[in-house]
DNA sequence: GCGAATGAAAC
DNA sequence: GTTTCATTCGC
C-alpha cells in the first residue's frame, strides 16, 4: 500500500481506501461484544454504527449474537426517540407492552403499544427508507462520543436520577483511565463510521455555522474563562450553511 | 438552547 | 488558537 496517503477527502478517497465492509463488522462487533453479559437478551446497537453495516455486516452481528443466545435474532429500530437499532429474539421485543410495528419494505419499528403512537411510528417508519425530504446528514460521532453512547445506559442504571451533565463527567472520566487499546478500538470505529459516511454521502462536508444562526449564544475563551457576548450585528448575517 | 464530557474539522 | 457540533435529555 502507499504511505504518503496522508490527506483524505471524500473526493480522492479512492475505492482502495475505504475499510473493507468485514473490517467495519467486525470492529463492530468487538465493540458491541462488551456489552454482552449472561444477562443480555437484547443488544443496543447506537444508530451510527447501524448505518455502517452493510447487509453482510448485519448478518455477521446478527449470526454472532444468534449463537450467543441460541435463538433467532432480528433487528429492530428503537421507535422511542432514540437513534439506535435493537438486535434480539422477538419475543424479547414484546414484553412489557412492546410491539413490533412492521411496514412492508421498510424496516421493523420497535415501540410501546398504543393506537396513535403505532400510526405515527408507522409513518416515521416509512420516511426512514423513503425520505419525503433530504435530512441534514449528521457529523459522525468521535471516538468519546461513540463510547458515551453505548454506555450511558449502564452508568443511569447504577445511579437512577443522575443527570445527563453528570454521566457526562463520569464517562469522561471513564474515558481518560481507558487503555489506549481500547480507546484505539473506539476510535477506529469513528474512522469506520466516517468512511461510511463519506460512501453514503459522497458530497458531505462538515459545516459548522459562524456565530449561531438561530440562537445567539455566550460564548466562552479557553485562556481567559471570559464570557464574551455575540455583536448585535452577528444575527442579522445570512448563513449558507445548508 | 444550554450544559457536561472529548475530539474532528473548519475558521 | 478558537468555535461548532456530534451524543443525551432535564431544565
Amino acid at each position: 500500500m502507499n504511505h504518503q496517503a496522508a490527506v483524505v477527502t471524500p473526493g480522492t478517497l479512492g475505492p482502495q481506501d475505504q475499510p473493507s465492509k468485514e473490517a467495519i463488522a467486525s470492529s463492530a462487533w468487538v465493540l458491541l461484544e462488551s456489552q454482552i453479559t449472561p444477562f443480555t437478551d437484547v443488544m443496543a446497537i447506537p444508530g451510527a454504527i447501524y448505518r455502517a453495516l452493510d447487509a453482510g455486516g448485519k448478518k455477521f452481528i446478527a449470526r454472532n449474537f444468534m449463537t450467543h443466545l441460541g435463538k433467532n435474532v432480528l433487528y429492530c429500530r428503537d421507535g422511542t426517540g432514540y437513534d439506535r437499532y435493537f438486535l434480539g429474539n422477538a419475543r424479547s421485543f414484546l414484553r412489557g407492552g412492546g410491539t413490533i410495528v412492521s411496514v412492508q419494505g421498510t424496516e421493523p419499528f420497535w415501540m410501546i403499544r398504543s393506537t396513535t403512537t403505532i400510526l405515527q411510528a408507522a409513518a416515521a417508519n416509512l420516511g426512514v427508507t423513503v425520505p419525503p425530504k433530504e435530512k441534514k446528514v449528521p457529523r459522525p460521532p468521535n471516538a468519546y462520543i461513540l463510547y458515551r453512547t453505548e454506555r450511558q445506559n449502564v452508568v443511569r442504571d447504577a445511579h437512577p436520577g443522575i443527570t445527563n451533565n453528570e454521566i457526562s463527567q463520569v464517562l469522561g472520566a471513564a474515558w481518560n483511565a481507558e487503555s489506549r487499546e481500547v480507546r484505539q478500538q473506539y476510535k477506529e470505529m469513528s474512522e469506520k463510521i466516517k468512511q461510511a459516511l463519506y460512501e453514503q454521502h459522497p458530497d458531505y462536508q462538515y459545516r459548522p455555522r459562524k456565530a449561531s444562526q438561530k440562537k445567539r449564544r455566550a460564548r466562552r475563551t479557553a485562556s481567559t474563562n471570559e464570557v464574551i457576548e455575540h455583536d448585535s450585528d452577528e444575527l442579522a448575517k445570512p448563513s449558507f450553511a445548508d
